[in-house]
DNA sequence: CCGATGTTGCCGGC
DNA sequence: GCCGGCAACATCGG
């Protein structure tokens, strides 16, 4: 019998406490154990990854660390710098390693990634343990349960899992692990290139990218890098990664066992950030750092003790995490998963900013500027969180600042830029939240935007999120703006939501001039979301998914185009304005702080409001960039820096 | 074909 | 706090 050597390849289950692939590992009782992490080119270059998940992410990795050592002496996580298909071969072979283990990740570019590894450690000899624990159940049996095809509704969710074995329990974290064996390297730089044609996280960077100039680390040490080495400034988030910190979380979250029987997700407030109103568990199991069944267990347990009263499915808590299962399995079945084009279950409107792609149908990187400045803006000052609209606003920078918003509060920023106001592509948002979010996950941030933008999962597009009504239903006296807008913090509560309808001495009073210290809403938001109805009433009525040989070839964007000029042309030809009065008009004459914008409550039909927004349009268009001309000396948001 | 259902809309009226 | 109107989506079971 040869000697069991084990490298255990960690990736998105950063820690011990019920991780099967661990207990796989130990189970085959090696003589040595290599927990490695390959610091993958592919995640600092070409994937979106702000500085605030990187923070994350090494927060998750040195505590693993940290746990490894408290195990054994000798050993911690050992990060290699470097490409884990080319890397991992050598390591392999120089180690002598015999069993090569790992969670499975069955998401497309883990699949596609994890095949390639385990076919070049298969043709080295070595045997390729996996074991499911980043979802409840094995992705691919669902899917199988629904015959391949995606899970659509949670229901159907239910239904196949339903069908498959009982979870087991959870499994404790291990008492000791062996040590690794010897640790020499000698590799050749040359077989390693890590340079990328396009660095997509440049934007971030305040520094020279220093972390694959060697191996192991400055030290030598294998360590885990830092944030300076990846040439990024200190993060902002004040959440903070690692299994210790989850843990405690979810302890925290679970010490009031009547709140978490009785949860009601669509009850829960999108102001808030601490328990009982959401776990704040999301970032956590995106690093696998707390295992979903654990989670799971824990709170079954819970609300097993207290039946009376509690609620059910789905808007429980198990009904959260079965909503995570969907979203996995959804992507599993479906190519082009996150994106519109070629994508089966995406319905296909004519959105604005939509994906751009070469000959080759290759996603152009980086994207091309579009020639529609008007939609540009929207993007941009929704994205920068200075829109007009204080409670967008607020989520923005709490997103941008914090990596993390309410489940509800995305539900609100997503539907403004989709469907319900700006009518800019959800592929956009998706870019946004990827390179923001602590805790973005390539099945759920998908899923949930093709189920804001009615794509997908969902289809009432006439139920729109008020950028006004929804927040203050659950913060009547603003809290979340006055934290993440401090331009508004002294603003009276009764136009914090509606600061242009503000009298002007209370504007003065409150040291907050909107047009000045804080823009005036960047539309009319009644007339934007009728433009919006009507867009999505023609998308319906086309009927077409991305894969559709008219997505393809461009025709079913031409046809929904021509309809949206016909609507507006229509609604000019009807409207007792006359074409000459219509030239005049502007976006500063519609948002000026008395009258005017955002339902003052005038008789302006729908006609006269569709005028105005083609009016705006034509007025965006012709100015040379647009977006920087509008954005300039309206309250930018370098408070956030201090906060 | 009908009617019920679908995690999380808004508004006005009671 | 709960209802219906708004103008109306898809899916599923019968």
């Amino acid at each position: 019998m040869p000697p069991v050597r084990v490298l255990y390849w960690f990736r998105t289950d950063l820690r011990l406490t019920d991780s099967p692939a661990v207990k796989a590992a130990l189970d085959l009782a090696p003589s040595a154990l290599y927990p490695v992490w390959c610091w993958d080119p592919e995640y600092v270059y070409s994937h979106n990854v702000g500085v605030n998940r990187f923070q994350f992410l090494l927060d998750s990795m040195n505590d693993t660390s940290a746990a490894l050592t408290r195990l054994n002496p000798k050993s911690q996580l050992f990060v290699i710098r470097g490409s884990p298909r080319t890397l991992l071969k050598d390591l392999l072979l120089k180690w002598e390693i015999s069993h090569l283990v790992f969670e499975e990740d069955k998401s497309a570019y883990g699949r596609v990634r994890d095949a390639s590894v385990s076919a070049t450690a298969a043709s080295a000899g070595v045997k390729v343990v996996t074991r499911t624990g980043h979802t409840l159940w094995d992705t691919e049996a669902i899917v199988a349960k629904n015959g391949g095809h995606p899970t659509l509704t949670s229901e159907t969710l239910m239904k196949c899992v339903d069908k498959l074995p009982n979870l087991e329990p959870p499994i404790p974290a291990p008492n000791s692990i062996p040590p690794p064996g010897p640790l020499d390297l000698a590799l050749d730089r040359n077989y390693h290139p890590v340079s990328r044609p396009v660095d997509r996280n440049a934007r971030d960077r305040t520094a020279e990218v220093t972390v694959y100039d060697t191996f192991t680390g400055p030290h030598a040490d294998f360590a885990v890098p830092t944030l300076e080495e990846l040439g990024m400034p200190p993060a902002t988030t004040p959440y903070r990664g690692g299994e210790a910190e989850g843990l405690k979380r979810l302890e925290a979250f679970c010490s009031n066992e009547i709140a978490v029987a009785k949860f009601e997700k669509p009850k829960t407030s999108p102001a808030a950030f601490l328990p009982p109103q959401t776990t704040l568990m999301s970032p956590y199991l995106k690093f696998g750092c707390v295992s979903v069944r654990y989670f799971h267990k824990r709170v079954q347990d819970i609300i097993a003790k207290h039946k009376r009263g509690s609620s059910g499915l789905p808007v429980n808590l198990p009904g959260q995490l079965y909503f995570r299962e969907m979203y996995y399995a959804a992507e599993f079945a479906t190519p082009c998963f996150d994106r519109i084009r070629g994508n089966p279950i995406c319905r296909y409107i004519n959105w604005s900013l939509e994906n751009v792609y070469d000959a080759d149908g290759a996603l152009v990187v980086p994207r091309p500027v579009s020639d529609d400045a008007e939609a540009e803006m929207y993007f941009e000052r929704w994205k920068e969180g200075r829109t007009g609209f204080p409670w967008i606003d607020a989520l923005m920078r709490q997103l941008k600042h914090d990596g993390w918003i309410h489940h509800l509060g995305r539900h609100s920023v997503a539907c403004f830029l989709t469907r319900g106001h700006c009518f800019v592509s959800w592929e956009r948002g998706l870019e946004v939240f990827d390179q923001w979010l602590i805790d973005w996950d390539p099945c759920s941030n998908p899923g949930n935007w093709m189920w804001l933008s009615c794509s997908a999962f969902f289809h009432s597009y006439f139920r729109v999120y008020s950028p006004i009504a929804f927040g203050k239903k659950w913060d009547k006296h603003g809290d979340l703006i006055r934290q993440y807008v401090p331009e508004l913090k002294n603003f009276p509560a009764a136009h914090i939501y509606e600061p242009w309808k503000c009298p002007i001495a209370d504007q003065r009073k409150a040291g907050c001039i909107i047009g000045k210290n804080y823009p005036k809403p960047m539309f009319d938001e009644k007339a934007r979301k009728e433009h919006c109805l009507e867009r999505m009433k023609a998308a319906f009525a086309l009927g077409l998914k991305g894969d559709d040989t008219k997505v393809l070839d461009g025709s079913a964007r031409r046809e929904l185009d021509e309809a949206d000029a016909a609507t507006v042309i229509k609604s000019a030809a009807t409207s007792p304005v006359s074409g000459a009065k219509r030239k005049q008009a502007s976006v500063a004459d519609m948002f000026a702080a008395k009258g005017g914008g955002g339902g003052s409550g005038s008789s302006s039909s729908s006609a006269e409001k569709m005028q105005k927004i083609s009016a705006a349009a034509d007025q965006a268009k012709s100015r040379s960039g647009g977006s920087r001309a509008l954005d300039t000396k309206e309250g930018g948001n370098e408070a956030l820096g201090d906060m």
